[in-house]
DNA sequence: TAAGATGGACAATGTCGTTGTCCATATAGT
DNA sequence: ACTATATGGACAACGACATTGTCCATCTTA
């Protein structure tokens, strides 16, 4: 088929693979409890949505589906709460060692994956691509409420 | 960032962009309540998949998952099922008037976006990049279990 | 200082997936 | 032909995970 429904189809498969490599690198790695969602979540928490309330915001979800998350990943040990001394109400997210460690070696793995892609494709090819998608998508990064959007 | 971890952000990003601008065209064009997996389930059906435990197979969920999928877009007027005359047990699932108006409408507003990108990005990068895709993707569209699979 | 906004937790609920089970019917092996 | 197995569909119980509503403590602002 050359018409318009391969277009996100492909898109969507090719975020799949990548995904889906990562993980199974990371499983191999010591992080085989890790799931798609936690590297965004772990991703919004580095970069500031070191509450409930705020990773509620930025992932687009309720403060509430963000706290049960929250407990999810302090469950497997990649976050801690602390109790934020400016505000007595806010307990401030923040990475465990082992969360700061699945969060490096998740940057490792996307590198890996891109240079084989660069490999395959030709370095030009997928520079290419992705200025071309960068072109056609929103410019932050990170509004990705992804959880329930699909159904 | 410059890193790998844009281009599997660019390409979900990319996806969502598409099937964001496909819906709300259907939902003007009388199809709102249309969600972005019935699309695909809708797909599926015509393709082939024509009972609860074939469908089931093609998304990667359970019979019983896929047959309460049946049953919503039943309820919503895009299927019906007939009893099989060739196997007593099997019911055919079959695309009401309805529900290959949306397969149809949904392929035009795909092959209209398709049009705008090549327009805004060359038609030329436009079929390159989904060359490229097409090569780093599996050959097969449609093996795309996605309910659940993020969770 | 009083009024409103915010952060976090608890509870009830809804959706949607799962597994387990059951039955009717097809299909295959002897 | 007959029996054993596989398959299609439905019902039930359960779990994961989101939602809204409510409540309270605390911060912010008028």
């Amino acid at each position: 088929m050359s018409n318009g429904f391969e277009l996100p189809l492909r898109l969507l498969m090719a975020f799949r693979v990548l995904i889906d490599a990562l993980h199974e690198e990371l499983a191999a790695q010591g992080h085989s409890d890790m799931r798609p969602m936690h590297g965004f979540v772990l991703q919004a928490i580095a970069r500031g949505a070191d509450s409930a309330a705020a990773l509620g915001r930025t992932l687009g979800v309720s403060k509430q589906a963000a706290g049960k998350t929250i407990e999810t990943l302090e469950g497997l040990g990649y976050v801690t709460r602390v109790p934020d001394p400016a505000d007595s109400r806010r307990k401030t997210v923040v990475l465990t060692d082992f969360g700061v460690d699945a969060l490096r070696r998740s940057a490792e793995v996307f590198d890996e994956l891109r240079s084989r892609w660069a490999r395959e494709l030709g370095a030009e090819r997928l520079d290419d691509l992705e200025e071309s998608l960068r072109q056609m998508t929103p410019g932050d990064l990170f509004r990705l409420d992804v959880p329930g959007w699909f159904g």
